[in-house]
DNA sequence: CCTGCACGATACCGATCGGTATCGTGCAGG
DNA sequence: CCTGCACGATACCGATCGGTATCGTGCAGG
């Protein structure tokens, strides 16, 4: 499983279940899951379609495993933040939408891959639909668990507020509605933060 | 209602092309645009593939004036709030969130059509993706305009919190992360509107 | 050295896609 | 009354979809 390049030609690539997931990755973040058929992920990852059901049961399940590593690399990225500012939940938080507003160029007319699929997953049952609310749910109750840490008065409100202008900013993004999105986000989400309470310790 | 037409005449029905547009908004909202086909449509408008494209060139192109229609209702659905509340400002912007919010549980899982339907039109010169793009910047536009009219300091900053508000809400709703989405919703434009500014008149 | 197996290549399957051609008929507008 | 045309029905088109069967080969692990 652990490869070792070995020598096979002169460019080293990687084994063939990392080269689909890299093509899907690609495809369906430009072009929907939909619109990108089996043969079209086969031939950016320069194999065959027989290798790629070798790998996945079908279809679905290639898109839940993408959805499952893209989540996991979120969280991983959420994670770094957390431990950069430890013990300091309120400059976690803003790491948290400074990471989220870096990323929004990229995403440029795309948006973010996880609102994307879901738009394309009616079926409450499907097990990629079920890896993105998972995931969502477990982005909340992290955010809920910072803003409480930070003591502000109303963490479950205050972390739907920023889970808002965050999912907000990027549909936006999508749609060119809104221009200098990151900046705005940010000013957002420091204003949350940074609120003025009622009552003083 | 659908099922099987037992009563024939009796129930006057709509002439077909509002019957395909209509069977189109509820299979296009509940399933998505790419799955499904225009066969489907024909089915559920109870007339065939040929009476559609008698009316519409090609599938996009319905798709296209669904949403030019359902971006029409929205702008007379705003009309009527604005038109509710002449000259009060917030009274309009909160109006606006209140209809948002309420229509939260009709959306339920399925989120928002024009979202939802951007994610499967990745090409930015797809006619149906300009409709939604223009009417997005008239939202925007008209919301600036409030809270220009509002009074607040920054119109521009405060109309991107309540877009990313009301978007984020209808993420949210869809992905099932937050509980009492709508309830939230209202609080947070409430918050904005009626910010403490540094100065006073 | 030997061998099993992942791999790439190729050919195929039924189903469904968007879109077209053709024709008979009922009814609205002149 | 007459007629044109929207309509419904039916049959068809090539392309593509997800998924499968088969086979030869090169290389890694024993």
């Amino acid at each position: 499983m652990t490869s070792t390049a070995s020598r096979p030609s002169r460019v080293a690539k990687l084994p063939p279940r990392e080269r689909i997931l890299d093509a899907a990755e690609e495809l369906f973040q430009s072009q929907g899951i939909a619109r990108v058929g089996v043969q079209a992920i086969a031939e950016r990852a320069e194999t065959t379609k027989m290798a790629i059901y070798r790998h996945f049961d079908t279809k679905d399940a290639l898109v839940a495993e993408w959805l499952r590593i893209l989540a996991a690399d979120y969280q991983a990225a959420f994670d770094r933040v957390e431990t950069e500012h430890p013990g300091r939940p309120r400059e976690q938080i803003l790491g948290l939408a400074r990471f989220i507003a870096e990323g929004l160029p990229t995403l440029s007319h795309r948006g973010c891959p996880f609102i994307n699929s879901l738009a394309e997953l009616p079926d409450r049952s499907h097990p990629a639909r079920q890896v993105i609310e998972e995931h969502k749910a477990r982005q909340t109750r992290r955010l809920v668990g910072m803003c409480a840490d930070a003591g502000l008065p109303d963490p479950e409100q205050a972390a739907a507020e920023i889970t808002f202008a965050l999912e907000g900013a990027q549909v936006s993004t999508q749609n060119g509605s809104i221009d200098r999105v990151g900046e705005r986000l940010l000013r957002i989400v420091a204003g949350i933060v940074d609120r003025p309470r009622a009552s003083a310790p």
